[in-house]
DNA sequence: TCAATAGTGTCTATTAGACAATATACT
DNA sequence: AGTATATTGTCTAATAGACACTATTGA
């Protein structure tokens, strides 16, 4: 019993008669400017080198001596490019297809990673060849390879968990307070909160854990915080009140 | 500009140097006498072939001749072991890296499934090697590869979802009723739900179209319905009640 | 003392769930 | 009629959001 499988796959029984390209893409955003930005780099103009020129999500092949595993992969080329190590990082999905690549059948895993804006007075680590675009308009260009839907579903993702989970505080350097919090959330969301619910809604989360006070340009100063597991984000009760609701 | 890339990959701008295996798997569930099954089949005992004779979710490598996407890969083994060909499939996620498969590093291409239980008086589509097995049961056995962890993130993924989507009548044949649907809910779930709010809540969701009444074994017959849309499930505003909310 | 921002309090419309009542099918 | 199930109605507790108010900082 239980041979019969080997017949599907005649004569490839360690799959290695031809193997799909295997890449890692990245979709890594902050917020600046109060914008919400990705990081795109430019595919290098060479000869054999596919898409010359176009901007693209970051990433590239597995290096199956490098990287232990895709989780590792992804760090490294977060790394390359952010000099960021720790920051937030999720599995977003994985494209693959005959005609994605023109160098052949490829699969591509996408990550995607919420990162703090480099701070002012620091240089940005982030390479010559990369730059930060605001997302809608990064996703108006043409891009190399399928990173258009690759941005497209990496945006719908985060936008979709902006409404019900904690996702944004990753955007922030810590420590950080509540008003700069609502501010990530309205950027991301693209409408404005009430004060008053989001504080409930966050304090209530117990998510955050009080550091010191910061104070601002102006102003009475802000209670500090910073998040209490970075593991994951915590999940809300209820989404935000959508505006489309019914009513 | 823009060429500084080419140096992190020297000798391997077309990944061609050594490409991990690619590889498909499906966890497949379905409801069935009031229990969450998944479809396990058993590895091959053949000389060469990894774990030999362990259960294993179905799947396979990636045949670069005949799929076109992933998709189709997966849609592909999903036939193979169900016969059944338009059900609900969403990707879960990938896993990859050097330890994963005896035979070299490899990647592995999630999905998960929802299809109806195969009616009694039909003969069970899915051939000899596979059977239906109860989730919990499945997840304390020794399965083959990592796949008690991705059946474990499916089993999540799934009850995640049950609590805010209309995931679950993917898992009934046409035409259901609502009582009916209310069943799969508690079965997945793991507890009982109120008819009345649950009943609110679906017809509010607004996904359901009626066909004709459903009469049962015994009582009032039941209004039917189908699924209206059936490439996605629709988002319920809230999450049910969880046990654990505190009060 | 004023401007600016942080933080709190109160009220209300909405609604999920509890549970009771009613409707319909079959014997 | 009686039993079993489906469906609807009513009530209530919980709460997200609206909005007004108070608190604290620095100039």
């Amino acid at each position: 019993m239980a041979v019969r499988k080997s017949a599907a796959n005649p004569g490839n029984s360690a799959g290695v008669t031809e193997r799909p390209l295997v890449t890692v893409d990245v979709a890594i955003f902050t917020v600046r400017d109060d914008s919400l930005q990705v990081l795109l780099v430019h595919r290098p103009s060479v000869a054999g080198e596919p898409y010359p020129g176009r901007p693209a999500l970051p990433g590239g092949f597995v290096d199956i001596r490098r990287d232990t595993t895709l989780h590792d992969c992804a760090l490294r080329k977060l790394k390359e490019k952010t000099g960021l190590a720790a920051p937030y990082l999720e599995q977003l999905g994985s494209w693959g297809g005959a005609k994605r690549d023109p160098r052949g059948w490829s699969a591509t895993h996408a990550w995607f990673a919420l990162v703090p804006p480099p701070a002012d007075d620091e240089v940005d680590p982030a390479p010559a060849e990369a730059e930060w675009v605001d997302a809608e308009a990064a996703l108006s260009r043409r891009l190399a390879f399928d990173h258009n839907e690759i941005l497209a579903a990496a945006l719908a993702r985060l936008r979709a968990k902006v409404e019900y989970t904690s996702l944004p505080a990753f955007l922030l350097a810590e420590p950080f307070t509540l008003p700069q919090l609502q501010r990530i959330y309205e950027v991301v969301l693209g409408r404005e909160l009430d004060k008053s619910a989001f504080r409930k809604r966050m304090l209530d989360a117990d998510f955050l854990r009080e550091t010191g006070a910061v104070s601002g340009a102006s102003g009475r100063a802000a209670q500090g915080y910073r998040i209490a597991d970075r593991s994951a984000p915590v999940y809300f009760p209820r989404p935000f009140k959508s505006g489309e609701q019914l009513a």
